[in-house]
This record gives structure tokens, C-alpha cells and sequence, in this order.
DNA sequence: ATTTGTAATTAGAATAGTTCTAATTCTTAC
DNA sequence: GTAAGAATTAGAACTATTCTAATTACAAAT
């Protein structure tokens, strides 16, 4: 999907909130397309700002929590540390590297999914599940054994 | 378990590290095994104040991360609100009551967990998982359909 | 029993990430 | 073009936590 698409598809989701499209929401989301790398507030906040370089730290953070109130973006948090933004939609866990400190998407099948709801007794009525995991990954391994390019 | 054994555990698994077994760590512990409700390191505070009135909330913390160290706690995190704390070191997941504001434990069949587990790439060596659910908990309907008491 | 080194506790300062406030600027509807 | 509301902005404020430096408690070693 294109950029001119992808903030068509951005104007027409604020809409549906009551929203308007600006500037600096389109640029916060495209920032978060182009590298689905989980920056934190502070990092989207330095990749936004060549393109607009008078936006502020507090609308970085309003934009966030406005892509996140219309699900167009998860918020990420792992321990305490700052909050991440991922623009995946799709039901994943994550894997935080604990030696890079890199937290990358794991697609989680719909019936592993389904499997976690069932652990929850009568009467739990979960909005939302959060499966995160710490550890370290290494490059997985090529077919001569060498670990290959991430 | 009594007291006395659950402080002579305690002063194992401390020994075990290294460490000394003191009076604050020991009312710490108590605490969060008496009242089982995932406290905050404030209520924490609390709590243990009556017992010590000349504890510091640092010295709190300190005793908190300590247990987290020595494995006989769980420091518990739902999205960015304080810390909470959970002496139950059976395999277990979250359920965060958002209308209630207060965390329960859901047991974790191991056969859920290696599930879980399995979802990971090769490569990815997870030391920890974390699930935790948000939503709204309604006490389990009895067998005439009235709501049970908590 | 005293000394001495180390561990633990303590109060308060500092920090980090985020949210709030109030002023300004931008948009949209009239 | 004007008015009203929405969004942005800079900076202050806030909260949970960690750090610092001083004090106190403890456990050998003498
Ligand atoms: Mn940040
Ligand atoms: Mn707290
Ligand atoms: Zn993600
Ligand atoms: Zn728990």
C-alpha cells in the first residue's frame, strides 16, 4: 500500500471517531509503517521530526493515543520500561530480546489463541490478551548451520 | 504453612543467595503471602507499617526486588500503572479487572503453556512468558443464576 | 568483649516517562 | 470573513521508581 492510500485509509479511520486527518497524525503513522521496529515515543518523536520539524514532544504522544483509541496501533509495554508502538494488526505476541533490547512480532495462530481464552473461568470476559516473552533470540540457523543476516 | 516455617524458608532461600534474612524482609514477605491481592509496593507500605512503623518505602523496594531476585515473588505489570507484587510461584496468568481495578491469578495447565511456548521460531529461546488478560470479571453465577459473593 | 568490615536500612534527592495546563494556531461551518 | 471548536505546542507537574550518601545492624576475627 502506497502512502497516498495508506492516508486515505488513515483520514477515513479518524473519521469514523470524529476525528480530523492532520499532518502530524499522518506522519506519527507512517512513521510507524516504514519501521515496524516498536519505537518508543522518543524515537518516533526523532524519525517524525525532519519531516516536521516544529512538532512537539506532547503531540507525538497525543497522535500515539490517538491512533491507538482507533485501533490503528497496539501500544507495547514491556516491564516498565517506555511504551512501544506497533502497527501490527494482526493477533501476535512478542519476543523481547533481552540482550538488544529489540522486541520483535510473533504471529500467534488463531487456535493457540483460542486455547489461552479457554484457560479463563466462567464469568471472565477478557477485552483484550497480552502474551509476551523475554529471552533471547538468536539469528536462526541456515541449512549449512551459519546464522543468517537479520 | 505457620509463620515460623514460612521464615525459615525464607531465610533459605536468602542464605541461598547470599543474603541475610531481616526483620523487614520477613514482615515484606508475610505481607504479600497473607493478602494475596497483587499489592502495590505503597500498599505494601502499608501494610507493613503497623508491624514496623520505622520502615522506609525505600527499604520496601529494596526488599521487594529482593524476593523478585531470590524467586519467591512476582513483580507483575499491567500496562503502566505501579508494580505489583504476587507470592505465587505456580505457573499463572493475569486477569486484569479493569471496572474493579484488581488483578487476579488464572491457573496455566502446562499443557497451555508448552502451546504457548510453541508458537516461537526456532531460535527464539524465551526465559519468561507473561500472559495477561484485561476485561471484566462477574462473579461466577451460582446454581440458581444469582451472582457468588466474593 | 572489642574491633572491624560489610550488609542493610533510611531519608531525601534525582530521574524517566508521561500527562496536564494554558496559550496559540489551524479548520470548518456559518 | 467570523466564530467555535479541534489540534498543537511549550513547559510545568506528576508518579513510580531508583539513586545517593549517611546511618545502623550484624557477624566474623581478634
Ligand atoms: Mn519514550
Ligand atoms: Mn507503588
Ligand atoms: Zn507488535
Ligand atoms: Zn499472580
Amino acid at each position: 500500500m502506497d502512502t497516498e492510500s495508506r492516508t486515505e485509509a488513515l483520514a477515513q479511520r479518524l473519521a469514523d471517531s470524529g476525528l480530523r486527518s492532520t499532518p502530524q497524525r499522518e506522519v506519527v503513522y507512517d512513521v510507524l509503517l516504514k519501521k515496524r521496529d516498536h519505537p518508543t515515543a522518543d524515537e518516533v518523536f526523532a524519525r517524525v521530526k525532519p519531516e516536521l520539524p516544529t512538532i512537539s514532544l506532547a503531540t507525538v504522544y497525543n497522535c500515539l493515543e490517538t491512533l491507538v483509541a482507533c485501533d490503528l496501533v497496539r501500544a507495547v509495554n514491556i516491564e516498565r520500561g517506555p511504551t512501544r508502538y506497533c502497527p501490527n494488526l494482526q493477533p501476535h505476541a512478542h519476543f523481547h530480546d533481552v540482550k538488544t533490547g529489540r522486541t520483535h512480532d510473533i504471529d500467534l495462530p488463531p487456535e493457540v489463541l483460542e486455547r489461552v481464552q479457554a484457560v479463563l473461568p466462567a464469568g471472565y470476559t477478557p477485552a483484550s490478551v497480552e502474551i509476551t516473552f523475554r529471552g533471547s533470540a538468536c539469528a536462526p540457523l541456515d541449512a549449512t548451520g551459519q546464522a543468517t543476516k537479520s
